[in-house]
DNA sequence: ATAGTGACCATATGCTAATTCGGTCACTCG
DNA sequence: CGAGTGACCGAATTAGCATATGGTCACTAT
C-alpha cells in the first residue's frame, strides 16, 4: 500500500526500467546493509552478492552508489514525513496540525537517531551535502507547512497580513534546530520542551 | 569556591599569573599564527619561537594548546558581541535594539567568515565541540537578549504573559541558523533577507 | 623563590605503498 | 535483443611506519 502521490524526482539517479523487479531487491538489500554496517562500510559488491547478481548489474538500475544512498535516504525521510502527515491529519485545528506535524517530525527523527544510527548518519550527510533527497524532503515539509498555514488563515486562527512565503520560510528556518539532523543531535538535551517553546513562539507569531 | 552555576569561566585553562605581559604576548602570537596558518597547522613550538621563549614556558600560562585556542576564540566572539552591544546601545526602542543586536551578530560573524576564515573555523569548532568559550558567548548573548526583552516589556512594546525564560530560550533556538557558525555558513545564501524574516516572525510573536 | 629550559615520553600526524572500491565496457549466452 | 557478467581502470581508501607534536618534569641560573 505505497502511496504514489506526487513523488518529486524520487527517481533521480535511476537507470533502466523504473518498475520494481530487481530495483526493489537492491533497495531492500541496501536498506539492510546500510543499516547494519553503514553507508561507507558497505560496497556495491556486497549489495550485488546479497541479491545474487554481479556488481555490474547494479549499475543497470542506479547511476552510482550515492544514488542508492539517496534512495535509502529518501525512504527514511518519506517514513518520517508520512508519519507526520498522518499525525497532523487527525487534528481538528490548524494550530493542532502545526503542533503535531512538527513534533512528529522531531519524534520520528530522534527515533531514527537512536534506533537506526547508521541510517541517521546517512540522512545527516544527505542534509549537509544538500542531496536531492534532502532537498525534496524539505520542499515537501514546507509545502505541508504552507497548507497548514493557509488552512489556519481560512479558519481565522492565523493572521493574514504577512506574505505567506515570508511566513513559511521564516518558520522553516526557526525550526531548523529540530529538523536538520546535525542540529537535532546537538539539541537533544532539552527535548521536547525546547521544541514546544519554539512552536509556542511561532504560534504566538501567527496569532491574528 | 567558584560560582555555583556552571557558567564557563573566561579564564578556564589559564595557569600562573592571570595578568602577565607574557600571557598577552602568547595571545597576540596565537592570534597572528592561527589567523595565518590555522589552529591545526601552528604548533605551540611556533608560538614559543614567536615570543622568544621555550615551548615549556608557554605551559606556565596555559593548560593546553586548546586553552590557547579558546582564548583566541573568546577574543573573536567578544569582538562580535561588543559590536552587537554597541549597535544595540544607540537604538531607541527595544524592537530596534533586538533587530540591531542580532543583525550585527550575523553581520560580524559573516565578516569573520570571509575575512578571517581560519579564525572562523576555530570558532565553528568551538561551537560544535561546545567549548567553554562558545558556551560563555551564547550565555552572554542570551543574557543580553533577556535584558532587551525585559526592556520591551517595561516599555509596553512586548507582551508579558509568556515566562521570560521560555521566550528567551525559544528565541535563542530560532536564531540558531544565524548564530551557529556551521548553520550560518549553510544559510549564507538568502542573507540578510532570511534573517530579517525570522526576526520579523519573532517580533510578531513578542507583540502584546 | 622566580624565571626559564632541555630532555624526554606517549600519542597524533603525515607519508608512501598496497589494496580496495566505484564505475565502465566489451562481451557471452539464451 | 535483452539479461547478465568478468575483466579492467583510475580514484579512493587502508596499513604500516617514520616523524612531529602536545605536554611534563627535573633541573639550572639568578
Amino acid at each position: 500500500m505505497t502511496t504514489d502521490h506526487a513523488l518529486p524526482d524520487a527517481a533521480a539517479g535511476h537507470r533502466g526500467p523504473a518498475d520494481h523487479a530487481i530495483r526493489q531487491q537492491i533497495i531492500d538489500a541496501a536498506d539492510a546493509h546500510f543499516g547494519r554496517f553503514g553507508y561507507g562500510k558497505t560496497t556495491v559488491a556486497d549489495l550485488a552478492k546479497a541479491i545474487g547478481f554481479s556488481k555490474a548489474y547494479i549499475y543497470k538500475f542506479f547511476d552510482s552508489k550515492q544514488a542508492i544512498g539517496e534512495a535509502i535516504c529518501a525512504q527514511c525521510l518519506e517514513k518520517i514525513l508520512s508519519a507526520a502527515l498522518l499525525s497532523a491529519a487527525d487534528a481538528r485545528s490548524a494550530t493542532e496540525k502545526f503542533r503535531k506535524f512538527f513534533s512528529t517530525i522531531t519524534l520520528k527523527s530522534t527515533e531514527l537517531l537512536f534506533q537506526e544510527r547508521l541510517l541517521y548518519d546517512l540522512a545527516a550527510n544527505s542534509a549537509t551535502e544538500q542531496w536531492p533527497s534532502a532537498l525534496g524532503y524539505l520542499a515537501r515539509v514546507e509545502e505541508t507547512l504552507r497548507e497548514i498555514i493557509l488552512l489556519g488563515r481560512e479558519t481565522g486562527e492565523f493572521e493574514r497580513k504577512t506574505p505567506l512565503d515570508e511566513t513559511c520560510s521564516a518558520i522553516m528556518l526557526a525550526m531548523q534546530p529540530f529538523m536538520h539532523p546535525l542540529l537535532l543531535e546537538f539539541n537533544l538535551d532539552g527535548l521536547p520542551e525546547a521544541q514546544t517553546r519554539v512552536i509556542n513562539l511561532i504560534l504566538r507569531s501567527l496569532a491574528p
